[in-house]
RNA sequence: CGCGGGGUGGAGCAGUCUGGAAGCUCGUCGGGCUCAUAACCCGAAGGUCGUAGGUUCAAAUCCUGCCCCCGCAACCA
């Protein structure tokens, strides 16, 4: 009989840098769901890959000086480079701009517009010619480009939508009749609510504003736009073909069993994607899991708190297989997870080095000491052996129940019992006690048979998760992985086995105030890096285009006095100020409270731009403008005079 | 009233849908043991389950009001 096919898929990562910790983290997850799969009996094929066309990266590559190719090529190596640095076991690492998949979205583009899904339209939009750039009227500031601040006009561009509304029904019914489809549950209500039910947009399918894209092939002006391209990874990546001439794997996988995604780009895969593929008249895969984040212990992950986590960083600390413990042990199956070098450190400690490596450990040595490493069941049974047997095989059931349901954190949690129970049994049974008594060593062989069989089914389950680790453990026993078919009875161990002579240190216990220590000369060693560079070059901004004095001579510039100054209450970027100028005094909002505290700016003198438009902000009327400095990092300086000057003075 | 997530012993979480003795991991304290990586095992302390009401024989769980925290969005003139 032949296997059956199970295909997983993850989101394809864009190239548009180095992935951090939490990008790593869906990989692992998918990697350890496919090696349970295929311990399962399943013929598995896992994909994933990267996004590498699109505006972001055409401008990223410009700013390198490369080519938009040669910039995707960088960060693709980058990003596969580390998927196998954590040990990932996929079968296909696709990238978009593989040729067989440009071809084929091609295909399916010219497809879908020849059977009336594709039509062109007009995209509609403010648009900033300097910048090429269409943007929404929530992005656009006060009329204004929000990445060089010229003013927007309203324009066209020519696109192609692909019409949504005529599939939603369909997909609609689809939902409702699959409850497995969207995965957790709670997300479909989100998606059903917000998006399906009040009615759906049709989606912009190519743009003209760029180039890095796959080209319209009958409408060369035009590059096709993220989703349809990247979306269609799943299908082109097993040999899917519009034409109908599909490659064996496409027959044999397709439809795929999990889409893993993160949960901000669900809508995607439960709204686009299935409607692309109805178009298509191709199958809808079976289930679409969008798991949750992994956050930052220590405050969000920014490159200015120099505490953005890479695996590599971490991997150099732990190694591999405890940093894929970490990953998915600390994420829950619905929330956010929060990973810290504390937690690290103490799940390091406590359930690796202590309860796993100390139990491997212990067991191997006491064999060798009474033994001579010889392992062999005499039979001699007592009641606690029975309640050991039970805790392994229950847990071997309990594991595979929540694989099934994709609990990954809990099944290792499950997996993670048989050592405890195993550290419990040897405390209960004593074997160094046994070993004093002639008379009990039948019962002291057997006492290590049950912990050397019962450390063989839990090192043969972390597999899946913990690889390396797995193989370790099992080498140190001298057996073979066991089968999960053979898990069902207890005591497969082959008896007089002898185990290693030196049992190996499998995780070493770390000092937490080492590891802080090390971690904090490693971000200080980050900053001086860095810091060097901005002092010698100061930093550069986009150049403006030049400006006449007559330009110039139309800012109003004065210096203004801080009468009052207040936090605006429902904002959290605002103080309100009462800033005389002359004999006026008027009311100016600035974005600067989390630099400067209210109570500390009156009776300050601060340069403000007198004739700028009033404007609203946050409901209240503000009239003018306060300068400050900003540097690359956000972080805003005021501008003040260098001596004291009358309220009103003009500047210029 | 922008959208959403959350408030459970010192820390991190489960339990909430399907009301019915408050659970797990870590930490703390006490004890045991010595095979082992100062590891392991046992026991204890510690919680008005954010708050105020309501429904009920019974509420962490259902309903209502309020407070606080976190994302995103909106405003960074």
């Amino acid at each position: 009989m032949s296997k059956k096919p199970y295909y997983i898929t993850t989101a394809i990562a864009y190239t548009s840098g180095k992935p951090h910790i939490g990008n790593t983290y869906e990989i692992v997850l998918a990697d350890a769901i496919a090696r349970y799969k295929r311990e399962q009996g399943y013929d598995v094929f896992f994909q994933t890959g990267t996004d590498e066309h699109g505006q972001k990266i055409e401008l990223k590559a410009k700013e390198a000086g490369v080519t938009p190719k040669e910039f995707v090529d960088q960060v693709a190596g980058e990003i596969r480079k580390i998927w196998d640095m954590m040990n990932t076991s996929y079968d296909k690492f696709i990238r978009t701009t593989d040729a067989d998949h440009e071809k084929q979205i091609q295909k399916i583009f010219k497809k879908l517009y020849e059977q009336g899904d594709i039509y062109k339209g007009n995209y509609e939009g403010l648009y900033c010619t300097p910048c090429e750039s269409f943007w929404t009227p929530s992005q656009v500031v006060d009329g204004k480009c929000p990445d060089c601040g010229r003013p927007v006009q309203p324009a066209k561009e020519e696109a192609y939508f692909f019409c949504m509304s005529k599939y939603a029904q369909r997909l609609i019914d689809h939902i409702n009749a699959h409850p497995e489809f969207i995965q957790p549950v709670s997300r479909k209500n989100e998606m059903m609510n917000n998006f399906l039910l009040p009615g759906l947009q049709d989606l912009c399918v190519s743009r003209t504003s760029f180039t890095w894209g796959i080209p319209v092939d009958f409408d060369p002006k035009h590059v096709t736009y993220v989703w349809l391209d990247a979306l269609s990874n799943y299908i082109t990546g097993i040999g899917y073909d519009c034409g109908g001439e599909h490659g064996e794997n496409y027959k044999k996988y397709w439809p795929a069993d999990l889409h893993l995604i993160g949960k901000d780009i669900i809508r995607f895969h439960t709204i686009y994607w299935p409607i692309f593929l109805m178009a298509l008249g191709v199958p809808l895969p079976k289930q679409i899991f969008g798991h949750p984040w992994l956050l930052q212990g220590d405050g969000k992950m920014s490159k200015s708190k120099g505490n953005v986590l890479y695996a590599d960083t971490l991997v150099d600390f732990f190694g591999v297989d405890a940093v894929r413990y970490f990953v998915l042990h600390e994420m829950p199956f619905e929330n956010d997870g929060v990973i810290s070098w504390e937690l690290m450190v103490e799940r390091m400690n406590s359930d690796l080095a202590n309860i796993l490596g100390n139990l491997v450990n212990r067991t191997v040595s006491m064999t060798n000491k009474y033994f001579g490493g010889a392992v062999e069941n005499r039979g001699i049974k007592e009641p606690v052996d029975e309640d050991l047997k039970a805790v392994v095989l229950e847990a071997v059931r309990l594991a595979d129940e929540k694989m099934d349901r994709l609990r990954v954190a809990d099944a290792m949690t499950e997996i993670f019992n048989i050592f405890r129970r195993s550290n419990k049994y040897i405390d209960e049974t004593a074997p160094w006690t046994l070993a004093k008594d002639e008379a009990k060593k039948d019962r002291l062989a057997t006492v290590l048979y049950n912990l050397t069989e019962a450390i063989t089914i839990g090192a043969s389950l972390l597999a899946s998760f913990m690889p390396q680790t797995s193989e370790k453990i099992l080498s140190q026993l001298r057996t073979e992985k066991r089968p999960l078919a053979d898990m069902k009875e207890f005591g497969l161990y082959p008896g007089g086995n002898k185990v290693t002579e030196k049992p190996e240190i499998l995780f070493a216990r770390m000092d937490m105030k080492e590891v802080l220590e090390k971690v904090s000369a490693m971000r200080t060693a980050n900053e001086k890096e860095e810091v060097p560079k901005e002092e010698k070059n100061g930093m550069d901004v986009e150049k403006k285009p030049e400006i006449t004095y007559d330009d110039f001579a139309k800012l109003q510039l004065q210096i203004g006095e801080v009468i009052k100054c207040e936090e605006v209450p429902k904002s959290k970027k605002l103080l309100c100020f009462q800033i005389r100028i002359g004999s006026e005094t008027r009311q100016i909002l600035s974005g600067i409270k989390a630099w400067y505290k209210a109570d500390e700016m009156v009776g300050r003198k601060v340069m403000v731009i007198t004739n700028l438009k009033p404007a609203k902000l946050a409901g209240m009327m503000s009239e003018g403008m306060i300068l400050s400095a900003a540097d690359d990092e956000g972080n805003l300086a005021l501008m003040m005079p260098d001596k004291d000057m009358k309220a009103g003075s003009e500047v210029s």
